[in-house]
DNA sequence: AGTGAAAGTCATACTCT
DNA sequence: AGAGTATGACTTTCACT
């Protein structure tokens, strides 16, 4: 992982798409070596993928919330990231420090949708829940790609 | 936005980087039809655009963590975003419904980091803040692409 | 690790339907 | 809106350094 590879992994963050010919020709290098780069940061696991960057909205899920998560049985065997993943509405599932054990953040259409899934996060988890609800969005997903 | 259009976000989603022609196999078009369909959803901003996924941890950055905002001065006008837009480790800002303001995601390397950080965020937007710090991540990032 | 070249594949623009 | 086609660009592999 020198500054060659950061330069690329940052390029390739900025856009996904990016042609080997023209990262090559950004970073001074031959296309080849650039492939051979990026294949070698992907079976390291440094790049994991590349996706597209889709408006939430334009697919109905105009609203966005955390959800701060607690057992409420705080003796029994915690296995609430499994009992959560068939949940599709839950996007991100973090384990925290602090008085709640998770926070997730969730995408729905309608209040009634958000509703519908507390309910079932918590009979799915056995959890108490605590939801915070997005009002705007200034800025998300900025990636620091280099120094 | 039909179900095509859906079909072509999701596989984009999953692989951003697949060519016009595997999309067109795999969705039964054309390679031009999805080539002017892609065209289209980013046109109308349905597509943000492609980027690689990095772990954050090969780039330095091991700790993650949300830091909940509240203005000391609830009178004064509020412009926390702008204010905490140049701290590049604020890698997302919500505005959220709450006893706080904002919700921010963080990312950096060690807790002296962390510390200095919440420092910047204090002095630069004149805010009180609350901080919990993730352990792991058992997933992210999931993204719904069709329903 | 990087270069350069050769082969196959793909993007892109155009025309026609 | 989609299909088919042609051309230039790109990816990918390989031999050489």
């Amino acid at each position: 992982m020198d500054d060659i590879d950061r330069h690329i992994v940052a390029a390739l963050v900025a856009d996904g798409r990016m042609s080997y010919t023209d990262l090559g020709k950004l970073i001074g290098l031959s296309t080849s070596a650039v492939h051979q780069r990026v294949q070698k940061l992907e079976e390291r696991g440094v790049l994991r993928g590349f996706r597209a960057v889709v408006d939430p909205e334009a697919l109905g899920l105009a609203l966005t919330a955390f959800i701060s998560v607690k057992p409420i049985d705080p003796a029994a065997p915690d296995d609430v990231p499994d009992r959560l993943r068939d949940l599709i509405e839950v996007e991100d599932c973090y384990s925290v420090a602090g008085d709640e054990n998770y926070i997730l953040k969730v995408r729905v259409g309608t209040a009634g949708e958000l509703e519908s899934l507390l309910g079932r996060i918590r009979t799915a988890a056995e959890v108490s829940t605590r939801t915070t609800v997005v009002l705007s969005t200034p800025f998300e997903d900025r990636m620091r790609s280099a120094h």
